[in-house]
DNA sequence: CGTCTTATTGAGGTCTCTCAAGATTCGTGG
DNA sequence: CCACGAATCTTGAGAGACCTCAATAAGACG
């Protein structure tokens, strides 16, 4: 849990193997990257390295090609929030904001480009389709947050579980049919909803006696019953 | 509660008040709307009238002249979260979406403009600063949802209302000294802190008997202890 | 094959909620 | 100007959801 700040593996910024990854994407923004390629750094992390500190100078634009980040605010006491977690082709770092306001830490080993905050502002002179871009994806990342918002400040426990699941299932590759590969511990989905660890341990076992899940282990959900969980997210009369 | 649509006492763009009741602004934002007065709107809405509904076409960008809004999410079963509160020169509607993702509604009698997006998005072509600002704008605003995220995720009850009032007094025309009139119901404070109302007046009660605060009415409230509200919302060591 | 981390389950506690009864305030009309 | 009704606020009592603490189980890793 303590930060490693160490950067490891830097690799060339040729790799094909990365740019073809970057084709899973969010947004509109991957294309503006590639015009980027030749002052870019792929860079790797092993499991619970720290990319960045909340408040570091945010010199570098982060787009994340394979593995899985999380951005966290933590508090000085310990407390912790995680706010989202990102994945392939998802991006980090972009608005006008001069440090970092979150953390971002590996979740998994992550493969992910840097690049440079500067010359990126400067692609955006007289590129009108890619400032488009960044204020479809500010907003989309607004939406979100406020989506979230409503989450934690209404749902409860089982309901703030069955949306995460759901949330996740959208993301394809964690999903094969209806396995779903949990990249992160208990720990960081209960950081996420603002539950403890042990709620999430509980809610899934639940879901498992009811037939909605199963948990052949920690990391793997198989979803037996879609529209239940469905009806459990849209906190519904609980079936 | 039941949502009022009808939009009244529409007056002249002209109106000199208005204009100078904008002076008090967030972002730089408040100059480029100068340059729309001409197509602009000026409407009033009584308490708990609704200026837009999650849903609506954004057809408007709307700058609140005086008075308080609130942006709230409605779940089908009556729960509901208030995202923002909005005070004179806040603006909403801003970014790409093209639907209002949260409804609008008047916490206390408010006077607003309404500047037609299309109008608006057509100043932004070459305008440079205008869309600095924007950015600006958008940034900040997921600055202060992921701080609200972390709030709810992780904060109690009491450290929720400390943070609460304090920022709160963050609003210049809601103090006067030490004097912090809230524009909002005690049942708006509760959907935006994830609370209950009854966990509102206890805690109020808890930090007067505390000597913290006074409570003269349920608008009203004296901070007698400034220092030991930032001690309780920095979720010390409770005191 | 031990050791460490992570996950699960149980028991009990607590914070916050719900329900309910007064108190206060506010708007309205006599 | 006062009275009345409605809405809002406050406080109490009890319940419930989630948390904490603790012990066990299951994986991960060398």
């Amino acid at each position: 849990m303590k930060p490693n700040t160490s950067r490891l593996h830097i690799v060339p910024p040729d790799d094909i193997a990365v740019s073809s990854i970057l084709d899973v994407h969010q947004d509109g923004l991957t294309a503006h990257f590639a015009r980027l390629q030749h002052d870019a750094m792929t860079l790797s992390f092993r499991r619970g390295e720290t990319i960045a500190t909340a408040g570091d100078t945010a010199a570098y634009i982060y787009v994340l090609a394979a593995g899985c980040l999380r951005l966290s605010h933590h508090a000085a006491d310990g407390r912790r929030h995680i706010a989202k977690f990102l994945f392939a082709g998802d991006t980090v770092g972009l608005g006008d904001a001069s440090v970092f306001a979150l953390s971002i830490e590996a979740v998994s080993p992550v493969t992910l480009t840097a690049y440079s905050r500067a010359i990126f502002d400067r692609l955006g002179d007289g590129n009108d389709r890619l400032r488009a871009d960044i204020l479809a994806h500010l907003s989309a990342t607004i939406l979100a947050a406020h989506r979230q918002l409503f989450e934690l400040s209404c749902l409860t426990a089982r309901e703030r579980v069955a949306t995460f699941l759901l949330r996740m299932m959208e993301q394809p590759q964690l999903v094969y049919g209806n396995r779903l590969h949990l990249p992160m511990p208990r720990q960081d989905i209960a950081d996420h909803l603002g539950l403890s660890i042990e709620s999430i341990c509980r809610v899934l076992a639940t879901l498992r006696a009811e037939g909605v899940i199963e948990v052949p282990n920690a990391r793997l959900v198989v979803v037996r019953n879609f529209a239940a969980l469905r009806t459990i997210a849209d906190n519904s009369p609980h079936s």
